[in-house]
DNA sequence: AGTCCACCCTGAGGGC
DNA sequence: TGCCCTCAGGGTGGAC
């Protein structure tokens, strides 16, 4: 499932790929993979040409040299990559093709992902809703505080919403949890000023280092060659129910609560 | 306003 | 072999 290092690890890709080439024509073969109409998606794209590619939390940002911005959100299985003979897409639903004769494809098994188009304004409105970047120089362990504050929902809930910080999945929620030593169930607010100084740390080296191995790869995920990342060897609590911790071999536990399962080592995190 | 939850989807894997 | 069930969880819209 891609969270912020996927994300950036198929920007960081897209970069290296995309950047002045031109969408000759676009093959539309699952419009619910669009947000809005597929025809007016067409006409913005069509003849444009990428300027540059960026993340804004889970999202990919395409700036087109129109001004309009293309936003790519895998979902759970959305993925792109070029179509090539070593690379094998089961579920095309967009294709791009480019004026450097390969074409770009947007494959989602299950269709959660969303391709949208916005005006630069628009795009910054949206933008502005969205919580802060938690791997941003100008994000500080005390902005996680304060807005820690204001919440009674359970931590794990609260680092999923993207309002609160962006990028966060479950894996990496989890991740973070464990090494801070927090369960997942705890009210938000109920974390003290040195819990939040180590979820801070926590959150940004388990991002950091996921980016360093290009990803956790468990099912579906593939950077845009269609390699798989090395991440998924790092995880020390997510998927480890019924395993012992890693930091002090009592027994993981999972529970389940807002649809998705949790995963905490009742010893280490209280 | 904040929080919760069903829903959108498909494939993998287990039980029988 | 094959059918049915459960599980995976990002984002959203509607309920409370
Ligand atoms: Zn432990």
């Amino acid at each position: 499932m891609p969270e912020l290092p996927e994300v950036e690890t198929i920007v960081r890709d897209l970069q290296e790929l995309i950047p002045g080439t031109t969408i000759k024509n676009l093959q539309i073969l699952r419009p619910n993979v669009i947000r809005g109409s597929d025809t007016i998606f067409k006409d913005n794209l069509i003849g444009k040409t990428f300027q540059s590619i960026s993340r804004r939390g889970k999202n990919i940002i395409a700036n087109m040299d129109s001004g309009l911005i293309l936003v790519v959100n895998l979902g759970m299985t959305g993925r792109l990559g070029l179509q090539q003979d070593d690379c094998v897409f089961t579920h095309p639903a967009i294709y791009f093709t480019l004026n450097f004769g390969k074409i770009l494809v947007y494959d989602d098994v299950r269709r959660f992902g969303k391709l949208d188009i916005y005006s630069e304004q628009e795009w910054l409105d949206r933008s502005a809703q969205l919580g802060p970047e938690p791997l941003s120089p100008e994000y500080k362990h005390t902005d996680l505080h304060e807005k820690l504050n204001s919440s009674g929902s359970p931590i794990r809930s609260w680092l999923l919403d993207q309002k609160n910080v962006v990028g966060v999945g479950n894996i990496y929620a989890n991740e973070s949890l464990h090494l801070s030593g927090i369960h997942p169930q705890r009210p938000a607010n109920r974390i003290t000023k040195t819990e939040s100084q180590l979820l801070y740390k926590a959150l940004r080296k388990i991002l950091l280092s996921a980016i360093q191995n290009r990803g956790t790869t468990l099912r579906n995920y593939r950077d845009v060659s269609g390699k798989g990342g090395n991440n998924s060897s790092k995880l020390r609590i997510y998927g480890r129910h019924g395993e012992n911790c890693l930091s002090c071999s009592d027994q993981v536990q999972r529970i389940s609560f807002s649809n998705r399962s949790a995963f905490f080592c009742p010893s280490c995190q209280r």
